[in-house]
Parts: structure tokens; C-alpha cells; sequence
DNA sequence: AAGCTAACCGAACGAACGTTAGTTAGGCAA
DNA sequence: TTGCCTAACTAACGTTCGTTCGGTTAGCTT
């Protein structure tokens, strides 16, 4: 076992919810695991093929090209993540901290349960051209302004205060992102222990240690 | 410009004390720049030659092949990374609390100082053979250690509490990382501000809500 | 049985890749 | 001047890349 691995897992999971079938899936699954751990240039085609059990000129009768492969996997993966932390908050209550609780658990969660595609979605979008990538792009915005509004609301309702909101959404997405690459079922940790310790962290990062932030100055 | 830029710099950065001169060094720049914003696989020998304003023949005569120009910019990278908390840490207080804080404030201000090398030594580094990356994990190793060992004494002397030290490493390690994809000076946010600011998130993650730990259990 | 459709494959295309061999130009000691 | 060294160059090597094209199968419909 090489310890240079680009991230921790081992198998890579598409969602169980996918219209996809057959070849046309296992193409995918193939492509995530691939371009995970090799990244999207280092990955050929030839190797997505025999990954998948097919011919080269078979992935051509369900892609159109490498590339749409890769925007179909972004997409993927980060609809999933904004469908997870969406879902999340509208089910928690209406205090800010319950929200940003189950918006970073749900956010872990997602980094926990498919590493593999939220490496991918995430450290391989800059190769596509724009026109690929523009959806994509559009859903990461629509999760960080979620995370930013849960703020806002709690640091005008005196939960929550930070000397910037935005640098607390980088601060907390940045510290989820991470997870995809070094959690693994053998690491120790459970899923569920990692989301709690993040959503307990991410609680600690927004609330002032005097506990009511009204009392400081805000920016 | 685009908006799927894989960072937001736009300069390459060595560092200035670097022994390399001439084209050799210009060759490491131009590598550093292109694997940045293109990843390894993505920048031909010929594309850094170009940047360099040399042939890619003469790349070989300065190294023996593309990947020892990688592992190259890697090693430059961590341990300068290395280098700056290490030094910071020594250069601060007993207490946790302050040697936390100057530890952030070094990672971060590597990270924005260097955005591009940051991004190359962290994301790239995978595709080393091990033989070629084993320094540099060595390195990444001996920070990981550093900032665990001052949260081991925050939690003896009481300054600190949290449910896993490892997860708090992971956690503050992982957002800062992310600084060197977002940071650009355009951006709003000065590089003090954001090493001033994730060294506040840092102190507030590590340091119960209570103010003092020593009264809730720990893992 | 004939015909259609979708899936798949073998073979090959031109382009780009990392790398190497051999050559040239300039500076310096003898 | 001669010989040597360094640093850069030109040209090309063999390989692999993404992709395409023509043809073959299997399964269903009529």
C-alpha cells in the first residue's frame, strides 16, 4: 500500500439513485475511480475502457468525448452535494446553529460517503471548458450562498459573529472539502464521527467565546 | 477571464533565497505556473520550455526528467511551508493558545504568499514515485506533528478541548490549505486579514465554548 | 424469415507526448 | 591558434493519446 495515494478510499460509489445502466454506468463508475486517483489528463481512455470491461470505441456510443465524461461526473457530484446540504437544512429547525449543524454534517457526509466523486467534482472541474462547466459552477455557488445566508441570519440574531461571513464560509467548506481525501472506513473515525466533530467545530468557529457576539464589533 | 480557473493568482512565485539561477530557475517558475494552473499531466515539457523562453532540450540538460521537476517544486514547497511555522512557532510564547495562533498565521501566510506553489506541492504531488516524494512526505508529516503536539499540550494545560485531536488537525489544517485556490490579492480580503482571521477560527475550534475544557470530557 | 436498432468491436488516423542523439556557438586556459 | 567546457540548439525517436470509421453481433418487431 503506496503512501502517496491521492486520497484514502478505494472503491468509488455513483449514486444508487442513477438513471444510468449498464455500460453507460460502469463507463462512470470507472471514470470516477480513475480520475480520482490518477487525475483526468493521467486517466486515458484505454484505461476508463478496460476499467469498465468495454472497448475504447464503445465509450464513444454513450460520451460524445472525454470531456463530457467529466462534466457528466461534476455534475453528478455536485448536485448531489447541494440536494444533501439543501434537504438537510430545510429538515433542521430554525435556529441558525441547528442549520449550520446540519448543513456541515450533511456536507461531511456527502465527502465521506463518495470520495472519490467529490474529488473528482471538485479538483478536476478546472479542465473543462466553460460551456461544460457553467451548471456545475452554478450549483457549487447555490450551496456556498446557502452556508452564507445561514450565517448571515445567525449573526444578525446575535448567535453568531465573525470578523468576515465570507471568510467563515471558506474556513468551514474548506475544512469539509479536505475529508474527501484522507477519510477511509479502516481510518478509525466513523462517518458520523467526523460530521459531528466538524459540525461541533463549525458551531465553535462561528460562535464568540463569550458566547453572545452582539457585544463585539462586527465588519 | 474565465471563472473555472484552477486559482485565483496569476503569478508564479519561488522563493527568493532559491540557489537556482538563470534557466534553470526560470525553468522551475515556468513549472511551477503551468502545473499549477494546468496539473502536472496537462503541462508538456514543451509548454515550461516555452515559458521559459528555452527548448525543451535544454530542460534536460537542468534535469534529468519532468518528474524530478516536480518533486523538485514539491520539496521547495513543504519545506519552506515547514520552515515558516516551525520558525514561528519557536518565535512565539509558551502558551498553546499563542503558538496555535502563530502556527495558523505561518500556514495561511505561506499560502497566500505562495499560492501557486502551495497548490503544486499539495495537489499534485501524487503522481511522485515514491522514491521521489519520500522527502516531501517526511516534511508534510513533521508539520502535521507540529500542530498536533501543541494541541496535545493545550489539552493538558486546559487552554484546549476537543472530542479528537487528530480530527481538530485535519480540520485546521484542511482550511487552510484551501487558501491558496481562492486567495488573490484582488480579492477584498488582504493576506493579513485572512492569517489574522483563520488564526481566531483556529483559537475558537480548539477552545471550548466555556472558556475552559477542563471540565467537559474528552476522547 | 426479414428487417431494424442498439451495442459493441478491430483497426487505424493524426497529433502530441517525454526523451535522446548529435551539433553548434561562445568563453577561457594553454 | 588549439583544445576543451558549458550551454544551448535542431531534429528526430518510439510511444501513447483522443477519436473515428466500417463492420459485426444480439435481440426485438413485424
Amino acid at each position: 500500500m503506496p503512501i502517496n495515494r491521492r486520497l484514502a478510499a478505494t472503491t468509488a460509489r455513483l449514486l444508487p439513485g442513477s438513471k444510468q445502466t449498464g455500460s453507460s454506468r460502469r463507463v462512470l463508475e470507472a471514470a470516477i475511480k480513475l480520475f480520482a486517483e490518477h487525475g483526468y489528463a493521467s486517466a486515458s481512455v484505454r484505461d476508463i475502457a478496460a476499467a469498465a470491461g468495454v472497448k475504447p470505441a464503445t465509450i464513444y456510443a454513450h460520451y460524445p468525448s472525454k470531456e463530457h465524461i467529466l462534466a457528466e461526473v461534476c455534475r453528478i457530484g455536485h448536485e448531489e452535494q447541494y440536494r444533501g446540504v439543501r434537504s438537510a437544512v430545510l429538515g433542521s429547525g430554525a435556529d441558525p446553529r441547528d442549520q449550520i449543524v446540519a448543513y456541515v454534517s450533511a456536507h461531511v457526509g456527502f465527502h465521506t460517503t463518495y470520495p472519490m466523486l467529490a474529488v473528482v467534482s471538485n479538483s478536476e472541474l478546472h479542465v473543462l471548458r466553460e460551456e461544460l462547466s457553467a451548471t456545475t459552477f452554478l450549483l457549487r455557488r447555490q450551496s456556498e450562498d446557502l452556508m452564507q445566508e445561514i450565517i448571515t441570519r445567525g449573526m444578525q440574531g446575535g448567535q453568531f459573529h465573525v470578523p468576515d461571513r465570507w471568510l467563515a464560509v471558506a474556513a468551514i467548506g474548506g475544512m469539509g472539502l479536505r475529508v474527501a481525501y484522507w477519510f477511509s472506513p479502516e481510518h478509525g473515525l466513523t462517518a458520523g464521527q467526523v460530521a459531528d466533530g466538524y459540525a461541533e467545530f463549525a458551531l465553535r468557529l462561528l460562535a464568540a467565546r463569550d458566547g453572545h457576539g452582539k457585544h463585539t464589533a462586527a465588519t
